[in-house]
RNA sequence: GCGGACGUCGCAUAGCCUGGUAUCGCGCCGGAUUUGAAAUCCGGUGACCUUGUGUCGCGGGAGUUCAAAUCUCUCCGUCCGCGCCA
C-alpha cells in the first residue's frame, strides 16, 4: 500500500507509474476524491466532539460545586449531539474504509531501471550463467526420469489427497533435503540468521503482505480457526515485525527462512506445468531482508549476488530476468527471476524470484524504525534461495546420464554421506 | 479443555474499586552549562486533520453514559495452576 502522502503531494508519479504498466488513472482519482471527503467529514466530527467535550467539562465543572441546576442546563443544550457524531463518525469511518481497500489495489512504484513491456515477452535478459551441456542422447524431461526411477508417485497421491500432489521417494527424497540443509548453511555463513515460521497466520498479518486477490487463488483457509497456510516464509517473516517501531541498530536484519509452501493454484495451467513443476505443496528455503529505505536497493543486489553464487556452485546453467512493467505485480519495485535451463523440454523456466518491496507491505503492517524525525517505514526484501522441487527438476534434468540416472551436485555430495549417484528406487 | 490473574506511548509503570485533562521512571531527540565529555538542569518524545484552548488513542470490537483507561458484554493474546498430550 503506498503511504497516503503520495496520493496528496505527488499524485503525479503514482500516475505516471500507472502509465508505464499501462493501467488506467480512475484508482487514483477516486482515492483522491474519498480522502477530500473522508478528511471533510473527519473535521466535521471533530468540531462536534470538541463542543461536546467542552460541554463535559462545564457539567463537570458544576457538578464538582454542586451546582446541579447548571448541570442539567447544560446537559439539556447537548442533549443531540451525540447523535450527531455517531452519524458523522459512521459516514467518516465507511469513507476511510472505501478509501483504502482501493488503495489495496493501487500497485508499488516501480523503479526506474525496470524495463516497460506489456506482458512476459517484456522482460529482460539481465545475465547468463553456465553453459547448456552437450549431450550424446536425447535427454529426457524431468516427468520421465522420476517415473523411470520410481522418484515421484502422482497417482496415489492424488488418490489420499488429489491433483498437484506428490509422494517424494527415495534418493530423490534424500536430495530435497540435502538441497536444504546446503541452501540454509549457504546462507548462515552469510550472517542470515535461520528462522522457522509459523505455516498458518490470521487473516489481518496476512492482508499486510499479500495481493488481496491471492485470498481466493493462493492459499488454503483453514477451519475452524481461520487461519491461511503460508504460501511462502516470505510471508510470516515479513509480517513478523507488523504494528512495531524497530530499533535502527537491529537493520538491516537479515533472514533465512524454511517452511513448507501451501499454494491452491486455482485455474488452468498448460501441459509444461505437469507433475512435480507446479504443485499444491513444495519446501523452499527463503531470503528476507528489513532494511532502512537507503540501503534497499543495495541490499537487493546482495539478494541477486546470493542466488547467483548459490546456484553457480550447483553447477547449473540458468539466466537471470529483469522483469518488465506489464509483468510485475502488486507489491514489488522490482524484480528478477532466476530461469533454469531445462533440457528435456528445451527452455528456461523460473525458479527464483527476487524482489525489493520497498515500503509498500511495511505501510500495510504498519512496520516502521525510529529516527531523529519520527518514525518512518521501513523496506522489505525477499529472494527464493531454493524452491526445492523446482531445483531438483532443474538438477534432475540438467544431471542426467544416458541411463537416466541423475549425477549428484558435489556440494550435495557431503549430505549425503559421499553418494555421488541418485540411485532408482525399486517400488 | 477447566479455573485464576493480567494487557496503559520504544521499554517499564501508576491511575480502574468510587467514571470527569494519560502518572513516575528509563531510553531517545533538542537546548542550557563545558575546551570536550560525563554529571546536572530545562524542554520534547503515539496517530490524525483545516495546527486548535483541536480530535482520536490505554489489546480488538460492541454496549451503558452528557462523559469510559475506569462500569458491562464479547473476542484475541500473555502468565500461573489443573487436565490432556508428541
Amino acid at each position: 500500500m503506498l503511504d497516503i502522502k503520495m496520493f496528496r503531494d505527488h499524485a503525479d508519479i503514482i500516475r505516471a507509474d500507472h502509465d508505464k504498466r499501462g493501467i488506467l488513472h480512475d484508482n487514483i482519482d477516486e482515492v483522491i476524491r474519498l480522502d477530500d471527503a473522508w478528511k471533510k467529514a473527519r473535521y466535521d466530527a471533530d468540531q462536534l466532539r470538541r463542543q461536546r467535550n467542552e460541554a463535559a467539562r462545564g457539567i463537570a465543572e458544576a457538578k464538582k460545586t454542586g451546582d446541579d441546576e447548571e448541570a442539567e442546563k447544560i446537559l439539556a443544550q447537548v442533549a443531540t449531539l451525540g447523535a450527531q457524531i455517531d452519524e458523522l463518525g459512521v459516514e467518516s469511518d465507511n469513507l476511510i474504509k472505501t478509501r483504502d481497500s482501493l488503495r489495496m489495489k493501487i500497485p508499488n512504484i516501480l523503479h526506474d531501471s525496470v524495463p516497460i513491456g506489456e506482458d512476459e515477452g517484456g522482460n529482460t535478459q539481465h545475465s547468463k550463467h553456465g553453459e547448456k551441456q552437450n549431450y550424446s542422447f536425447s535427454p529426457k524431461t524431468h516427468n520421465e526420469l522420476v517415473d523411470m526411477n520410481n522418484w515421484v508417485d502422482l497417482p496415489r497421491a492424488a488418490k489420499i489427497a488429489g491433483s498437484r500432489f506428490y509422494f517424494l521417494k527415495g534418493d530423490l527424497a534424500r536430495m530435497e533435503l540435502a538441497l536444504q540443509q546446503y541452501a540454509i548453511d549457504f546462507l548462515t555463513s552469510r550472517e542470515y540468521t535461520l528462522v522457522q515460521p509459523p505455516m498458518m497466520m490470521n487473516r489481518k498479518a496476512y492482508e499486510g503482505v499479500t495481493d488481496l486477490d491471492d485470498f481466493e487463488t493462493v492459499m488454503y483457509n483453514v477451519q475452524p480457526e481461520g487461519f491461511y497456510t503460508i504460501a511462502t516464509s516470505e510471508h510470516p517473516l515479513t509480517a513478523m515485525f507488523m504494528d512495531e517501531v524497530i530499533e535502527p541498530s537491529m537493520l538491516p536484519l537479515r533472514m533465512v527462512g524454511i517452511s513448507p509452501c501451501f499454494r491452491r493454484e486455482v485455474g488452468a495451467h498448460g501441459q509444461s506445468d505437469k507433475g512435480i513443476w507446479r504443485v499444491h505443496q513444495f519446501t523452499k528455503i527463503e531470503q528476507i531482508i528489513i532494511s532502512k529505505p537507503d540501503d534497499s536497493w543495495e541490499l537487493h543486489e546482495e539478494l541477486l549476488t546470493n542466488c547467483v553464487e548459490l546456484w553457480n556452485s550447483l553447477d547449473l546453467h540458468y539466466e537471470i530476468v529483469n522483469i518488465c512493467t506489464g509483468d510485475m505485480g502488486t507489491v514489488a519495485a522490482k524484480k528478477y527471476d532466476l530461469e533454469a535451463w531445462l533440457p528435456g523440454v528445451e527452455s528456461y523456466k523460473e525458479v527464483v524470484s527476487c524482489s525489493n518491496c520497498t515500503d509498500y507491505q511495511s505501510n500495510r503492517l504498519r512496520m516502521r524504525y525510529r529516527t531523529a524525525d519520527g518514525n518512518e517505514a521501513v523496506h522489505t526484501l525477499n529472494s527464493t534461495a531454493v524452491a526445492t522441487s523446482r531445483a531438483l527438476v532443474a538438477i534432475i534434468e540438467q544431471n542426467q546420464m544416458e541411463d537416466g540416472l541423475v549425477q549428484i551436485p558435489a556440494v550435495l555430495q557431503p549430505y549425503m554421506q559421499g553418494q555421488t549417484i541418485l540411485q532408482s528406487c525399486n517400488w
